[in-house]
DNA sequence: AAACAAACACAACTTTGTTGCATTTAAAAA
DNA sequence: TTTTTAAATGCAACAAAGTTGTGTTTGTTT
């Protein structure tokens, strides 16, 4: 229910390697798209809970590793963060895009430009474009 | 699960008007902020059962007169589409904001520039900021 | 090796939104 | 005006996505 993160003012606890993160993150690490929850749940090959893989992706993402968006059916999908992802104070300010046939989300290599918003304290953005991909428009 | 509309390709069905659609326009069209559905069934006053708003603000997207931003919660914030919404092809390019603090989502008179995505088939789009607002900067 | 707390599993739960079907009702047709 | 028709609604049951609580496991530090 509430998927925001106050970034990393929480003081960087003491974090343990497990099997089950090695196997998330290389599964985000090998994939073109991002990935849900449940993508993750029904891909990886250790036996994982699912409410291990939600708050695993909450503490990655509170650590900066990895970003989300939510669709427009209002699923999250995360990737890894990229070296673009931590400029300007780890904004993800990229653009998406959510195929409606394939309902898949993608990182596009496309920035936005955001100007000041005066009086306003900007901690994140999402910027989600909906369509039609590549692929689906060639079959 | 499946907000997203296809536009107006599927004709123009013939459209009633009721109390109720009545109602929740009116509510849209007071507020100074996006509504989620929950909102509208707490704050209108006459009788309508949650599946009708749910089905009704699905008509209205459809139709154009309203558009939506789903949180990071992944919950749908919707709100009359105004003139500006209406230029270039009916895409809701302007920015939202949603507050950590009072969870509201307003549209904010920002534009953003987006490029050409070649070989993609854009049909819409969700820009959110995620901050702190205006009003709750100053409590 | 012992201690500690991070990470995990499991079950129950919440929230948001959807589906199916019967009923009501706005508006067109008679 | 009355009849007809399908758009809009109501209701109940359901589904998906994510969360909470609690007890257990296990990395890491001491």
């Amino acid at each position: 229910m509430y998927r925001i993160v106050i970034g990393l003012e929480n003081k960087m606890a003491v974090v343990r390697n497990t099997k089950a993160q090695e196997a998330v993150l290389e599964l985000l690490q090998r994939s073109k798209k991002t990935l849900t929850a449940d993508d993750i749940i029904n891909t990886i090959d250790v036996s994982v809970n699912k409410t291990t893989i939600y708050r695993m992706l909450d503490r990655f993402v509170a650590a900066g590793k990895v970003h989300f968006v939510t669709d427009t059916a209002g699923k999250a999908h995360y990737a890894l963060c990229t070296s673009s992802c931590l400029q300007s104070h780890s904004l993800h300010n990229h653009l998406h895009f959510q195929c409606k046939i394939c309902n898949q989300v993608e990182c596009l290599p496309v920035k936005l430009e955001v100007p000041e918003l005066e009086n306003y304290e900007v901690h994140d953005m999402q910027f989600l474009s909906v369509g039609i991909c590549f692929k689906c428009k060639q079959v």
